[in-house]
DNA sequence: ACCACTATACGGTATCACCGAGTAGCGGGA
DNA sequence: TCCCGCTACTCGGTGATACCGTATAGTGGT
């Protein structure tokens, strides 16, 4: 599928937000996590600058922990307001998401 | 619902384009049709530089006419690129939307 | 004369995903 | 030993997009 980047506006961050909810970890498996589900050209960078925005905005909790491959990894995971922001997320997602379907299926 | 603006990047023009492919209108009435679909928030400004940049880039066949109530209106048809872009938003809508989907109910 | 509604245009802003380059740890093959 | 590939993160800058504020202007009602 070709360039996804602009639809993904908005929405990577928030799929970001649940895979870190779902299970602790770091950025470079967040982003083969995204490639597999369908997102192939979410690359590394992209990953990390919102993970750093995340951390910024006071989401997320942080712990660095050596690795055996590799330099040491950042893991992630929710805070209380990450978890809220996380359901606000979904909210909103649910919102659009069926308003534009109902917009292609022609009904108003 | 609270601000919709970065989740509606990537979206918007494509929903504005399903508008017009759907009948011949123009932007007021564009911005009005987005606002009873549940995008309140989508003000005239918004719609106009969507509609000059569809314009810009070829993709609309545009129309002059006087109105009855007000200055003359300025209406939208798709053009043949036009079609072909609506149907790739939709393919990429699919796209996106399917795997957002599969990654809210915890699917792989 | 004023205001509300209709209708469009345009310069500037914020946010976001992305790019490119850099730094760094680890292991395997020539 | 030296280079390469994979792992892992950082940061400055870019381009696209929706939005904001303001301006302009036609029509009809009070």
């Amino acid at each position: 599928m070709d360039d996804l980047t602009e639809m993904l506006k908005g929405t990577l961050e928030g799929c970001v937000l649940e895979i870190i909810g779902s299970e602790e970890t770091y950025g470079y498996a967040i982003t083969r996590r995204l490639n597999d589900l369908g997102f192939a050209d979410v690359i590394e960078g992209t990953v990390y600058t919102i993970l750093l925005r995340l951390e910024r905005n006071g989401l997320v909790q942080v712990t660095k922990r050596p690795s055996e491959v590799g330099p040491p990894r950042k893991f992630y995971a929710l805070n209380e307001a990450g978890r809220d922001e996380l359901a606000k997320f979904w909210a909103k997602w649910q919102y659009v998401s069926t308003r534009i379907d109902r917009l292609k299926e022609g009904r108003r």
